[in-house]
DNA sequence: GTCTATAATCAGATAGAC
DNA sequence: GTCTATCTGATTATAGAC
């Protein structure tokens, strides 16, 4: 009977990404090393010992959201570049969905803040980092470099920009934890895009 | 022989600020939970049991570090509001000190980056971050109110400029932990001003 | 004051029943 | 597949020797 068995396989996966999703939540407030095995069983209200059903171990649970977060964040980037549209448009569309997703879905940005906030996190987890930092800022600068040519974007060297606009990003995500500063007027788009005009 | 308590006394005050020297290392680039007390221990040179000489418990030694950069924090801005000069100026000492104190000396700033990390972070640390989110950002906006009024500042509400730039010195400081990024250029006073330009 | 050794606790991972 | 119970190891905190 495969028909059974696909269907398993399918309930297997839901089950699978219920569980991430509760994961995400609890490891994008508490960090990696906080968690406990117990608070992701609790959180996605299964048992204990169901946890490593669907994962070896904790790590691996963290790994596969950094994993998600990274590939959301490089193929953001890469279908702003595909849109039509100039340079600053473009960046204007970035921006626009990277505060969206921090207001309304912290969580996603939250666990590349965790993955970033320590050192002491697994390796696999290291080199995603690494690929998100560097393709990341490799597409927005080249971006920035785009809008200068246009003259849209002040002429300020790109990767200063770059680190800066991530910086700006990530800092927004991080003050999201905290309760006193998520009541404070989240920025907009315009505000933050100051940084870039000529 | 009350000299000799007196010495003692100091020579203990000497020791526990080396000890938390040595903590601020480890607690910035690791975060609360993922430090271990060997890691005090082996990061001060001393060893794990006598760690308990000095502090009743890890959350203590943490709970110190963040009173401290609170402490700093604040001050920095109180200082600069008694400087003579327009608000313009006054906001470049901030974030001129700021910068450097990121670029420098990047335990202090992490050490609150890792407590805003962390919802599991003890009472009294929470109770810490309360007061420096409120204070600095009220004496921050009021800086920025008085920089609009003289003309110098663009006329976005001055709680979201606040909170931008706050993001954004929080975010340098985060991307100071990881290699890859630390490596890029940091950026300058005038670059992160851009945000308040009219 | 400083260390090493020990006790107590807690969390991660596994085993085995249902 | 899912749970509870158990084992194992790590980590915190304490005790006691020097």
């Amino acid at each position: 009977m495969p028909r059974t068995a696909e269907q398993n396989q399918r309930l297997k996966e839901e089950r699978r990404r219920a569980l991430l999703k509760a994961a995400r939540e609890v490891f994008a407030r508490r960090g990696l090393a906080a968690t406990k095995m117990t608070d992701l069983a609790a959180a996605a209200g299964i048992s204990y010992g169901l946890v490593y059903h669907y994962f070896p171990d904790k790590e691996s649970v963290f790994a596969a959201l950094v994993e998600e977060a990274v590939r959301g964040g490089i193929e953001l980037l890469a279908s702003a570049r595909r849109r039509p549209g100039t340079p600053w448009e473009q960046l204007h569309y970035v921006c626009t969905r990277l505060l969206e997703g921090i207001r309304e879905e912290p969580s996603i940005p939250l666990i590349l803040v965790q993955a970033h906030a320590s050192e002491s996190v697994p390796a696999v987890v290291e080199q995603a980092l690494d690929r998100y930092s560097t393709q990341f800022n490799r597409h927005l600068e080249e971006l920035i470099e785009s809008g200068q040519k246009a003259g849209q974007i002040v002429n300020v060297p790109a990767t200063e920009l770059a680190r800066t606009f991530l910086a700006t990003v990530q800092g927004l995500a991080l003050t999201q934890i905290f309760p006193q500063l998520r009541k404070t007027p989240f920025p907009s788009t315009d505000t933050i895009l100051r940084l870039f005009k000529p």
